[in-house]
DNA sequence: CTTTTACCTATTGACAAAGTAGGTAAGGGA
DNA sequence: TCCCTTACCTACTTTGTCAATAGGTAAAAG
């Protein structure tokens, strides 16, 4: 499984985010039992995009979250890279994973290089634009 | 990860016995020692590939593991399929999981699809032929 | 009938994913 | 000023899978 429920919640979270757009901000809550989410789960996963800067979040009554760009400028890529910590499919190419002994001489190496390619250039190539229900995109 | 090292040892012994074709059966400790794979794991990996009929297995003295087909016949796919129980970059779409209630309504569904299409395509392209030293394809 | 090999059935330890629990800090309204 | 709502923080539990280990049984050759 290379995309978790992290990331998906957060995919999820931030197309309806951009489906809400100039409702003000939303609170937690609201995204939770809309999205038969967690509450508490969802906690972890929004301070992580708030964080980043993918939303803006403001305290107290009326508080919630926001995105703060236009749905197309976010990159399905970069929200599961964020929350899932990268997207690489085996551990040989992770750069956190001690090195492979037999990376000099691996047969495969190649290969894993050019799938971890080929899956960045496909999210990369996505928004959550495309993701929202009246889009046109063919994805 | 969506591909763990089950696979990766499976797709390595191949590669292995690939190279040493014709030279009658190989027993499993000698891959073990050659490819520094645990031996005890590596007896759960190849009595798979054995049952899938991807090699043949011969007990006692002089037997071991061999393949049974030309190294071009084999592709990576079906290789980490077998030993992996599939190649699903989420748990929405792979068969055993039970089936996300939201399937009917879900935005990002399709784009899953597609990877996992993409993903699949990607290793039924390449066979073990490809992985050894002398291809000359440029993976 | 002994050795070599594949095959089978557990069990363990490590780790991460998913979710839970109970707080603190910020900000608006009465 | 006090209360309510909300985001934010730290820690814990639970569950499950991966990776590996342990200790056997069955087949085949000499």
């Amino acid at each position: 499984m290379i995309v978790s429920t992290k990331g998906r919640y957060a995919l999820r979270v931030m197309v309806s985010l951009a489906q809400r757009a100039g409702e003000e901000y939303i609170p937690l809550k609201e995204i939770a039992e809309e999205e038969g989410i967690s509450q508490k789960y969802l906690e972890a996963i929004m301070t992580t995009l708030s964080k980043a800067g993918f939303v803006d979040a403001v305290h107290g009554k009326g508080g919630g979250y926001r995105l703060n760009r236009a749905p197309s400028e976010y990159t399905v890529g970069s929200i599961l890279k964020l929350t899932e910590g990268g997207l690489t499919a085996v551990s040989c190419t992770s750069q956190g994973a001690s090195a492979c002994s037999r990376a000099e001489c691996c047969n495969a190496l190649p290969m894993w290089e050019k799938l971890d390619k080929m899956i960045n250039d496909f999210f990369e190539g996505i928004t959550v634009a495309d993701l929202l229900k009246d889009s046109d995109k063919v994805i």
